[in-house]
DNA sequence: TTCCAGGCGTATC
DNA sequence: GATACGCATGGA
């Protein structure tokens, strides 16, 4: 990864990232694509830090950067300091995971927020992605941003209403309230093993198995978790009954990302 | 009209 | 602990 100021921009060169499967691949869902076809770009946010940035010839363009928030914001979110390539390489060894990476390799984990990606996991439950984005673009409309869940304090189900989010709303007031009430501290348990993190997560409504991962994986950035929805069961009961080879556990959650774009939009 | 969507809570055995 | 079923909403 290297980057060079060029009057407002800073322009990045890094291998192993694409756009479109990073930003629009379900594990964020402020994102949108502003280029037409090959010309790709995307707007979009990091909590409230807004980006405007678009693949050129062989860089990225990050519009109207400064140099501290690209290092501080932007390099941690893509990732840009983890060595894909290898850890591709690594993943390669096993067959179903070789062509995976092969369909997208550009594809990288997104380190987010950790209170903006469990709340935007308890949304995605039994929904689709156009209304998960929907729910979410109508949250940030009524706090003017995406709120902390400080700015959402005493927020009830029918306070949520204009938001459309069914059933869902009773577990965001739920998440809200308890990490407000200070049982879940969610600096603090980013520390703990795994597990615990998992069962602490779970306490809250509408947080189950799978949600807890998402919200570890994207917005904790423990990368051995892999969360399992129908696509992922799927992926597991054709290819892996007797679960990932060895090899393969520490980066899971990559693994997981790849296999889940792979089944989804390939073949 | 019916079915489904990056699940989970609840009831029941 | 395993399995069925309802759940809000909206697009196909």
């Amino acid at each position: 990864m290297e980057y060079l100021k060029q009057g407002k921009d800073i322009l990045l060169k890094v291998s192993d990232l694409d756009l479109d499967e990073t930003l629009d691949c379900g594990q964020a869902f402020r994102w949108e694509r502003t280029g037409i076809g090959p010309d790709c770009a995307y707007r979009g946010y990091m909590l409230n830090t807004p980006l405007h940035v678009a693949a050129e010839k062989d860089h990225f363009r990050f519009y109207d950067t400064d140099e501290e928030t690209f290092i501080n914001v932007w390099v941690p979110y893509f990732d840009l300091e983890t060595d894909y390539s290898e850890i591709k390489k690594i993943l390669s060894e096993d067959a179903p995971l070789s062509k995976a990476c092969a369909y997208a390799g550009g594809i990288r984990i997104l380190r987010q927020d950790s209170w903006e990606a469990l709340c935007s996991f308890i949304i995605s439950q039994n929904n689709n992605i156009p209304r998960i984005k929907g729910i979410i673009g109508r949250l940030c409309e009524m706090y003017n941003g995406f709120p902390d869940f400080t700015g959402m304090k005493g927020v009830t189900p029918d306070d949520l209403a204009p938001l459309r989010a069914g059933f869902r709303a009773k577990y965001i007031a739920d998440c809200v309230s308890k990490l407000n009430s200070g049982e879940i501290v969610l600096e603090n348990i980013k520390e703990l093993p795994t597990e615990e993190i998992r069962k602490i997560l779970m306490t809250i409504k509408g947080v189950g198995p799978k949600v807890a991962d998402c919200a570890m994986l994207y917005g904790m950035y423990r990368i051995d978790c892999v969360p399992m929805d129908v696509w992922m069961k799927r992926v597991m009961e054709q290819f892996y009954p007797e679960g990932f080879p060895e090899f393969v556990l520490p980066y899971a959650g990559i693994a997981q990302q790849y296999l889940f774009h792979y089944m989804r939009t390939g073949t």
